[in-house]
DNA sequence: AAAACAATTGAACCAAAGTACAGTTCGAAC
DNA sequence: GTTCGAACTGTACTTTGGTTCAATTGTTTT
């Protein structure tokens, strides 16, 4: 995995060289010498009064799909916030330790957000209450009540991207069996493929 | 690290063990047998319909001070939530690759707490619009950016659910033109096959 | 005991999806 | 005026998805 430091000079920090060795140092200016052909992860360093917004523009624009994340020397909420909001997919401290730094390399680098434990806690609060209250779970489908608890497992696989391969070999079962557990689901669903399940599980079909 | 995952029974899931070789199994009237001289991270299972606040009660009462993480059958915001709210370090999908279970393990020991990509976008945008910040950002996920307009047409389609005979007909082209756009998304977008890109487009990659 | 259902698999088969290789047309850019 | 990307199509092929018919085993229900 390649790693993408942007910051105003070239020189890394300790903990950075620690975390990701073979880290490669841009200038702000030399976005334009990231190699395209690669792909890893940037690391976009904001310093102190900085506008995130500002400092990330030129870099998303360069980051072609890759996992962009803010090393902010003074990492508050709402700073966060701004850097997801434009796209980033985590945010952590300037000066954090190499452990904390290889964790978040590994989740955005396999597509997942990154945010410190702080900072999550305060929005499940905030949100819980939000979310509590107006309870829209009600039209909550129910098409797992149909199918057998193996019908249902298979189908969640499915919904999640998986092949028949995958499936079987993850339950240890043959493609077979796997196929004629989704007929019945579809047959007991009234669906056409697997796609059409997929959107009736993740809700987007309703 | 030692592991310890509870469910109804004791037969572990395939991806379990890939993910956690020595886990040990408890049934949920066995908490008592955990050893309490170690420590490590407990694994609750969650089977569907099943009421997450009381799965969990007895569960967090045995935890003293070790990560809790939900595996859940049918995980959706709400659920997430009322995870973390009964204290849980963490909650992801019952059949989670063995790398994606790897990953929690490694954030929740750290201390750090852990929920999927897509409700982490969701609890920052609704938090965001909540605080009154700036919120009509456009999608997060540039896929688009990518493709071209006819590209982006047809993977749409796709992602709605459409075959390659309905798209073809609705856009009164050919079926093996369709099929060229989409090996042309496939590439550009590294997807496998329409399902991943329905999960792409859909926003439910977590 | 009989009936019903859940889970499993085989063989054979058809349909849909996706790839490989090759080619045309059109308009914009250099 | 040549280059280039976009949209489009054909033939041929492989792989994956899905159905039909048929059968075995174990558990639960009646």
């Amino acid at each position: 995995m390649q790693h993408w430091i942007i910051d105003l000079e070239t020189s890394p920090l300790p903990s950075w060289l620690e975390a990701m060795p073979n880290a490669q140092m841009f200038r702000r200016d030399q976005l334009a010498n990231i190699p395209a052909e690669k792909q890893g992860t940037l690391w976009c360093r904001q310093r102190s009064g900085e506008d995130v917004n500002s400092v990330l523009a030129s870099v998303i624009a360069h980051a072609r799909g890759n996992p962009l994340v803010v090393l902010s020397d003074e990492p508050d909420e709402s700073l966060v916030m701004q850097a997801l909001s434009a796209g980033a997919a985590g945010c952590c401290n300037t000066n954090a330790a190499p452990e904390v730094l290889r964790q978040v390399a590994m989740v955005v680098s396999n597509g997942g957000l990154w945010v410190g434990q702080s900072l999550l806690q305060r929005l499940v609060g905030s949100t819980s209450r939000i979310l509590g209250e107006n309870a829209p779970r009600p039209p909550r489908d129910n098409w797992s009540a149909l199918l057998s608890e193996r019908e249902a497992q298979v189908a969640r696989m499915v919904a999640g991207g998986a092949s028949n391969k995958e499936i079987a070999n993850r339950l240890v079962i043959t493609e077979r069996t796997v196929k004629a557990h989704l007929t019945a689901v579809f047959e007991k669903l009234s669906l056409r493929d697997r796609l059409q399940l997929s959107l009736r599980i993740n809700g987007l079909n309703l």
